[in-house]
DNA sequence: TTGTACGCGTTATCAG
DNA sequence: CTGATAACGCGTACAA
């Protein structure tokens, strides 16, 4: 592949010249620029993006480390944000940060090394401050989850207040055991929606049972054993609360045959079809994304330079068919609507 | 942030010397070696990763372009990708291709000027000859559909076998009257699983019927309507063929209520959970991008360098609930596995 | 209008 | 064992 001094040869100009047409800057003869464009044209010169990109530091390119890229949830928010980078013809490096929070650093600084101009990433461990002498480099936007032990721009979801609306809507179906299932109390996510959950018991002049709160649904298996474990209780719940919708997705199998009601935080494809509909509060990683990407490069840009913002997105508590009356005998579930989008019930207030 | 200079400048060493240490080359004197570490720790140098990059000419990044990276089958392969490349020390440069074809050179060239060490991509555009002057430098490797006008490695699934297999599983149950729904007949794959469909038929002794294919179930909109006509039909059908996985999906609620069978190409989250379970040809997503991502990085490294070779993986036949018997007045449907994972009825061959 | 010189951070070459 | 120098491709600053 032909560089800017082959072409400069083949046309007789200095390659000063040559980058000068390439880069429409007009002072150049019409004469000149004729010349240089054919040999551009004959010599098939393309860019070398590298040596741009070297020569004034940073990369344009959006980093999107999440915890896993396969999930739905990150697959889309990580979506949106390569939306918003291709308009300002930057791309998207994407790392899943894997189940171990201790690898979070390694791979995103390795992520970093890239000279990335900007990084939007929703984190897995317990603390951020490793990311300080890069704060000053790269645009750092956090999503999902804030960051601890660092001062960065941030945009999370209602959280507490989904969890509290998902929860009293269980509570207001007559089901006073609730059972909450999550996936591990390390992630804040997780813990604000446990204070939801709390909040919710607490209004209602629910007492709260440790023993309803199971974290590690994490798998096929572990969904199986919480539910044993949940049914086999002497006071057995008889609602559950999902916080997140991987959670959801391998508590719905288990729970299949049994008379548990069920609202999960975050809603997943297929949700809506299942039987019964899963009632959900529904986030929107697509304006995570979106949101993220424009502020990280509006922080590039310089745009934007005052102090970090923190910003919380409204959820939605979405009604399918999923929460049953407690003393209800029969299979009389409320329909679902037909279209699958659920019944808006709550809205994060001051959205 | 520091660089070498930095480095050398307060150990008194050259640059090079510090490029050694910080490389481990043998060749420095113990004292010398120590007093560089001491600075490189003090100074906090961190790699610029563009640098070395910029200088070998070649990037240690891997691109991965995709018709959308939103869609659980390609986030599931991106993800393999990923870890692949993670285990080379490179990293994911993700694109969605978009649905529209005729924006995939472009897309795709903004990815490759940015000297790009390898490329997995799955193609939109009918033709991809646009590529021939990349492959000299850059490892090209196809996934899910081959490349047209351009030879390269090309891992692909048995698109003809397993949708005659699911064809044929239908018509095993009684139906003779099955559609066909697909995205569009300008994805190979969705021709090629339209030829095993007409195999099946036509081993089966029953008439093709061209009003019974239908694309352009890519949207609830789509699917509803595309429902609507079939079981308008004179001669309506009994079953449905759904051509790929987004197509089950939009299917699946607009099918709800109708008597029709159906089998799908493509496993998805929850389908093995839906009522009833969907009956599909399962695809290995991770393995596609596994096999593909080390092809590639074998290309780069000059282990393989032989012409380029394409690949065809087995699918299999999971038989859940959503394919009763024609002839089957209540709601006997076959049980679904408890555990959700479907009964294998079929795998492609030599497999 | 055009060209020359220089630098970005790193590594290879080759001399000392 | 160590260091000076060049080179990667491009753009900026400054001259001519």
């Amino acid at each position: 592949m032909s560089t800017m001094r082959d072409v400069a040869r083949q046309a007789q100009v200095s390659v000063k010249t040559v980058s000068r047409v390439f880069n429409d800057d007009p002072h150049v003869l019409p004469e000149t620029r004729q010349r240089v464009e054919e040999a551009l044209a004959q010599l098939n010169y393309t860019p070398n993006t590298l040596a741009r990109t070297f020569r004034d530091g940073r990369s344009p390119v959006i980093g999107v480390a999440v915890p896993n890229i396969a999930d739905p949830f990150f697959s889309s928010l990580a979506k949106a944000v390569e939306t918003v980078a291709a308009g300002y013809d930057m791309s998207v490096l994407v790392s899943s940060l894997g189940p171990d929070p201790s690898k979070e650093p390694e791979v995103v600084e390795a992520l970093l090394r890239r000279q990335l101009g900007a990084l939007v990433m929703a984190p897995t461990a317990p603390d951020q401050s490793y990311l300080r002498r890069w704060s000053e480099k790269v645009a750092l936007v956090f999503v999902d989850r804030p960051p601890q032990g660092l001062d960065a721009d941030c945009f999370i979801e209602d959280d507490f207040g989904g969890a509290r609306a998902a929860t009293r809507h269980l509570l207001e179906h007559g089901h006073d055991g609730v059972a909450f299932v999550g996936n591990s109390l390390d992630v804040s996510t997780t813990v604000n929606r446990l204070s939801g959950y709390r909040a919710a018991l607490a209004e209602a002049g629910i007492a709260f049972r440790p023993e309803l709160v199971v974290n590690g649904a994490t798998s096929r298996e572990g969904a199986w054993a919480t539910v044993a474990r949940l049914v086999g209780l002497a006071d057995a719940p008889t609602a559950v609360f999902s916080s997140d919708a991987q959670t959801s997705m391998f508590l719905v199998p288990a729970l299949a045959g049994s008379r548990l009601s069920i609202a999960g935080f975050g809603d997943f494809p297929m949700a809506s079809m299942l039987s019964p509909a899963l009632t959900v509060v529904d986030q929107d990683p697509d304006a995570l994304g979106r949101l993220a990407a424009e502020r990280a490069v509006r922080r590039l840009d310089g745009v934007e330079d005052g102090a970090p913002v923190s910003t919380t997105l409204p959820v939605r508590l979405l009604e399918r068919s999923s929460c049953r009356p407690v003393d209800l005998e029969g299979g009389l579930f409320p329909a679902s609507r037909p279209d699958g989008a659920g019944t808006l019930l709550w809205v994060t207030p001051g959205a």
